[in-house]
DNA sequence: ATCATTCTACGAATATTTTCGTAATACAAT
DNA sequence: ATTGTATTACGAAAATATTCGTAGAATGAT
């Protein structure tokens, strides 16, 4: 249904929608506020979600003056679709290659290798 | 010095120029019609890499009427970054919640799963 | 020398994304 | 009722990215 990838700004908008659940146009206005550390224009955003929701990426509730907006993209296949181009336009189709290059990028925890480990374990057994 | 990111048709051309080191713009187009599996113009290309050149991403030997075009951008930096604005933009900075992302997106090969496995116990290590 | 082909340069058209100004309306407080 | 504030709707400007037409120069074949 929702085959649509989310331009950069349609992203962060989502992000704070699947975090918070439901949000009005100022809600989502300051958290994006303050993520960027500089004021967000109320109409800009107020804009962006208009479109967001012509395109179908939201749903509203009306009901009230105020419109309360969430999300009707999935978080998990959305990122999943973005994480697949990435590895297709930037690591040549190899996930290997993507997973060593995220891994030597940030500083791990132990207990976050463990459980990596123990994933790829799963992997193995199939 | 190159702390531009490339957009979606600067990336590809860098791709192919990584790839076979030093091209003309036929050479790339070519590449990028192959790729895509349907003819680009020729002066879309042209102009496109005209312009990584005036970014510096790109130099490119004149000497001869054909230029010859080479990356400036360096492969394993671009890629770093482009990765660690996922990390943060689309998995909350969390590495490791796009690695296992990854890998149930693509089925890896038992020696891709082992080289991974290593690459963790070595960080671990440390 | 002429012609056909290939290439670069350049600018403009198109498309997409982001930002914002303005107007109309609803609501709350006085 | 009047005023001030917050909200939506709308359209257009600004910024960015992509595509392409055309002209002119260089090259090679005849």
């Amino acid at each position: 249904m929702m085959n649509l990838k989310p331009t950069d700004s349609e992203l962060e908008i989502l992000q704070v929608l699947w975090k918070k659940g439901s949000c009005t146009v100022r809600d989502v206005n300051e958290m994006l506020s303050e993520e960027r550390g500089e004021d967000v224009g109320y109409t800009t955003t107020l804009k962006l979600m208009q479109i967001m929701h012509e395109k179908g990426m939201v749903d509203r509730d009306t009901s009230s003056r105020t419109h309360v907006y969430h999300a009707l993209m999935n978080p998990d296949h959305t990122k999943r679709t973005i994480l697949n181009k990435v590895i297709d336009t930037v690591f040549n189709g190899s996930a290997t290659q993507l997973v060593m290059q995220a891994l030597s990028n940030r500083k791990s925890s132990k207990e976050e290798i463990e459980q990596i480990k123990k994933y790829l374990d799963q992997l193995d057994k199939k």
